[in-house]
RNA sequence: GGACGGGUGGGUGAGUGGCUAAAACCAGCAGACUGUAAAUCUGCCGCUCCUUGCGGGCUACGGAGGUUCGAAUCCUCCCCCGUCCA
């Protein structure tokens, strides 16, 4: 099997129902890819996983990098095999990183130098090393490394990380493109990034550099970093409407599950989020009718499950009593059932989302839910 | 009966004259989390009043008294607890 997309309707949102075709699997689009950061979606066994039809999960670059190392994980037959994970993988370029230790990292138009968060070390990333490194990895989609910077940011920073990520773009394109023949049966498809922070001609101009380089899928990069939900959609606006309708468009990093709707409405296929998995360690549980902040001393004798509209395996069995003394006494499993259930929640929008672009109802189902969850918890 | 050691806010436990409503940690309560340095982080945590302020009043370091301008801290007696000796 190899690469593939394919949009098999678009509603009067802009919404797109698709599908996508990896080596390792057909990817229904729009769809959610749960964070596993290091080679483990945290507190999720892939047997979950599975349960929770999750075909498709991110990773990491810098971090896998760091730890255990890309030459192991090539030694080691891959990443997939490595991890015993056989649904399809994307992992990230350590752009995210650029942003996220900014206290550990210095940039050139180089690369990125990088103290390790792990044993202070130094090391260099460059365009082309992600690019080797998620070769070696040998993950189903590679994110070129681009410049994620804060928001807000004044123009000149937004101009330079613009001018910088089409500029690593560039050289992870020909780097990537002049070793494809050396993946041999292990392929892989490599996405550009659209930087241009808050600026909408930025974005624009972003993107319309990065299209040049004919990447099979784009990703909208540096949003949800803290602007408002509106200024999210507006950049990502701007950017989908010059992206082919032809290829798959993943907006990074996103988002909370209100807002999962609203992106797709934009023109996006994919999406990711440490959310679902994040919060549920930290005791939030995303419901049909908005969070339930489990550890609340409200839910001490609730016995009612976690979301009774959800038919996860967590809320057929367990009481929101249960769940909340887990946390309480600090137990592994609390985070375990509140990941699952979460991941779910996210997995199970996804699905009711494609499903309504599939009826033309999309904008219905959004206002829908969106105003059961807002409501709140009983 | 005697000798030491000790009794501090819900718990553990710092503090040996003013900077102490009293460290720190835990528990408790609440909040945050968006391409994961995150099973993390933040705030509150004696009572009370209001104009909610690095505001006022009250109560508080086993008990009672005392010394001092000022005491959880020093002194006296008493009550408890622990260890050891008879």
């Amino acid at each position: 099997m190899s690469f593939s997309f394919a949009v098999t309707k678009t509603d009067e949102t802009g919404a797109r129902r698709g599908t996508l075709t990896t080596p390792h699997g057909k990817i229904e689009t729009p769809v959610f890819m749960p964070v596993g950061t290091a080679a483990t979606v945290k507190a999720l066994t892939h047997e979950a996983l599975e349960e929770l039809g999750a075909r498709i999960i991110l990773s990491n670059t810098y971090h896998l990098y760091l730890r255990p190392g890309h030459a192991l994980i090539g030694k080691l037959g891959g990443l997939h095999q490595f991890m015993s994970w056989p649904g399809a993988i994307l992992t990230d370029s350590g752009g995210y990183q650029v942003f996220s230790l900014s206290a550990l990292r210095k940039i050139t138009d180089e690369g990125v130098t990088f103290r390790s968060h792990l044993d202070g070390s130094q090391h260099l990333l460059t365009p082309e090393k992600a690019a080797e490194i998620q070769m070696a990895l040998g993950s189903d989609i590679a994110m070129v490394l681009d410049e994620c910077i804060e928001t807000p940011a004044p123009r000149e920073k937004a101009e330079a990380a613009l001018v910088r990520t089409t500029l690593w773009a560039k050289r992870a394109r020909e780097y990537f493109l002049a070793n494809e023949a050396s993946l041999g049966e292990m392929k892989q498809w490599q996405f550009g990034i659209v930087q241009g922070a808050t600026f909408g001609d930025l974005r624009r101009e972003s993107a319309r550099q990065i299209l040049q380089l004919d990447f099979p899928g784009y990703a909208v990069g540096g949003l949800a970093v803290g602007e408002p939900h509106a200024l999210t959609c507006e950049m990502t606006s701007e950017v989908t409407t010059l992206l082919p309708n032809d290829r798959p468009r993943y907006l990074m990093g996103v988002g909370r599950p209100e807002q999962l709707a609203d992106y797709v409405a934009l023109g996006i296929d994919m999406m990711d989020c440490v959310l679902p998995t994040r919060a549920a360690r930290h005791a939030c549980l995303y419901t049909s009718e908005g969070r339930v902040l489990i550890k609340n001393a409200r839910y001490a004798e609730d016995q009612r499950p976690i979301d009774s509209r959800c038919v996860c395996s967590v809320c057929k069995r367990y009481t929101r009593a249960y769940l909340r003394h887990l946390f309480a006494a600090g137990e592994i499993t609390a985070a375990i059932l509140a990941s699952h259930h979460n991941v779910h929640f996210y997995l199970d929008i996804m699905r009711q989302i494609r499903e309504a672009i599939e009826f033309g109802n999309l904008a219905k189902f959004s206002v829908e839910m969106q105003a059961r969850y807002a409501a709140g918890p009983a």
